[in-house]
DNA sequence: TCACTGATACTTGTATGCTAGTTTGTGTTT
DNA sequence: AAACACAAACTAGCATACAAGTATCAGTGA
C-alpha cells in the first residue's frame, strides 16, 4: 500500500502541528538537516514537507539560506480571518442543507462548559475544544475541498487566542453564541444562522483590523 | 537571488496551466521521467511540482504507479463552485471597502462585449475574459491569502464552460449581470452587491447540484 | 481458448553527492 | 577598538543512483 509516501505526510502534519501550537516559534529556523535526523530519514522527504508548508504559508524559504517559521503580521491575521469567516459561513449553510446531526457539536460545547476558566490548563483545553467546534462544522459539511482549503489556513494558537475573552464571563458569552448557532442549525435556518455565524467570526476580523497601529 | 528555485515554480505553473486549459486531459498520465526531459532537468524539480499539484487537487499520485490528471466528478465541480462563490463574495465586499477603481473591470467587460458569439474563436476569448473578470475581482481585494486560496481551486475549462450560455443571447444576459455587479461596486454597496454576486455564482452551483444523475 | 504464473520493464520513493550561494566568525589593518 | 576582508562552514538547489512496489506481457498449463 501507500505506506511509503506517508512519511512526507507524517512530517508535514507533525511540523504543521508544532507550528500551530507554537512549539516552533515564528521566525525560528527549520533546517532540513536537523529535521532529517529528527525523523531518521534523508533530506528528501523533509524537503518536500517543507515545500508544502511553504506553499500553505506556514514557512518562508530563503534560498541557500534556510527555512523559517513564518512570522505573521496583524494584516495576515486579518486576511486569514476574512477567508475563514466566509468558509465557515458556507460550511454552516451546507450543514443546514444536509441536515447534519447536531449531537457531536453539542458534546463539544458541553465539554467546553465544564472547563474551569480560572485554571490555565483548562483554559487551554477550552481553546482546543473551541477550535474543534469550528473544525467540526467544516468537516461535517461533506465538502472535501472546503475542508482542505480550511486546513491550509494558518490558524495558529496566536491567531486563535487573539482578543479571545478567556475569563469565566467570556466563556459564558462565547458559549451563548455557540448554542445559538447550534439552534439555527437544528432548525435548518440557513439564512439567519449563516448571518449569525458570519457576525460571530467577522467581529474577530474587525478586531484585527482595528488593532492596526 | 532566488532564481534557482524558480524552476519548480515554472514547471508548476506550466503544468497547472495545461491542465486548466485541458491540454493535459483528465486521467492522462504525468510521468516524472518524460516531464523531466521535457523541461531539461532532473526528476527532482518535476517531482516537487507534481507534489504541489497533488496537494492542490489537480493531480492524483498513485505510489509506485504514476501521477494522473485528476478526473473531477460533478460533485467535485459542485464543491468547487460552492467554495468559489463564497470566496468571490468576500472579494466583492473587500473591494467595496477598499473603494477600488472599477476601470480595469469595465475594460474587461467592454472587450467581452465586442466578442462575436457566432465565431468559435471569439467565444473562447469571451470565456477567457469572463474568467479574467472574476480573477481580477479577487486580485483587487488586496488579500493575498484569498488570492492564493482562489488560485488553488481547480477551475478548469470544463468547469468554467459548464452550463454557460455561449449564445449571443447568453452573452447579453451575462453581461447585464456583470454590469450590475460593477454598478454595486461603484456605489460601494457591499450588502446588496455581495448578495447579487452570490446569486450570480450560486446559480451555477445549483446547476451542478441538479445535474447529478 | 482461457486462466494462471513468472519474469521483465516500468513507475515512484528515498538516499546521497555535488554545486552554488549565504552566513558567520576570525584575523588583519587602520 | 572598530571596520573591513577573507576564509571556512553552513544552507538549500539540483542531479543521480539505488530500492521497492506495480503493471504488463509472454509463456505454460489445463
Amino acid at each position: 500500500m501507500a505506506t511509503r509516501t506517508a512519511i512526507i505526510e507524517q512530517i508535514y502534519d507533525d511540523i504543521r502541528d508544532k507550528i500551530l501550537k507554537n512549539e516552533y516559534a515564528p521566525g525560528s529556523k527549520l533546517s532540513e538537516n536537523s529535521l532529517s535526523s529528527d525523523y531518521n530519514c534523508s533530506r528528501t522527504p523533509v524537503r518536500e514537507a517543507i515545500k508544502r508548508l511553504e506553499q500553505d504559508g506556514f514557512v518562508t524559504v530563503l534560498p541557500q539560506s534556510g527555512s523559517y517559521v513564518k512570522e505573521l503580521t496583524l494584516k495576515d491575521y486579518q486576511h486569514i480571518a476574512e477567508v475563514r469567516t466566509y468558509l465557515e459561513s458556507l460550511a454552516f449553510r451546507l450543514n443546514c442543507e444536509n441536515e447534519v446531526d447536531i449531537g457531536p457539536f453539542s458534546a463539544i460545547l458541553d465539554a467546553m462548559d465544564s472547563c474551569d476558566m480560572e485554571n490555565p490548563n483548562e483554559v487551554m483545553t477550552f481553546s482546543d475544544l473551541h477550535f474543534q467546534f469550528h473544525l467540526e462544522m467544516v468537516k461535517a459539511s461533506g465538502n472535501e475541498i472546503l475542508l482542505t482549503t480550511f486546513n491550509r489556513l494558518n490558524l495558529n494558537t496566536n491567531s486563535l487566542l487573539f482578543y479571545q475573552r478567556l475569563s469565566t464571563q467570556g466563556k459564558i458569552q462565547t458559549q451563548e453564541e455557540h448554542r445559538k448557532i447550534l439552534d439555527f442549525l437544528e432548525k435548518r435556518d440557513a439564512t439567519r444562522g449563516e448571518k449569525f455565524m458570519f457576525a460571530h467570526l467577522w467581529r474577530k476580523r474587525n478586531a484585527y483590523k482595528r488593532s492596526r497601529v
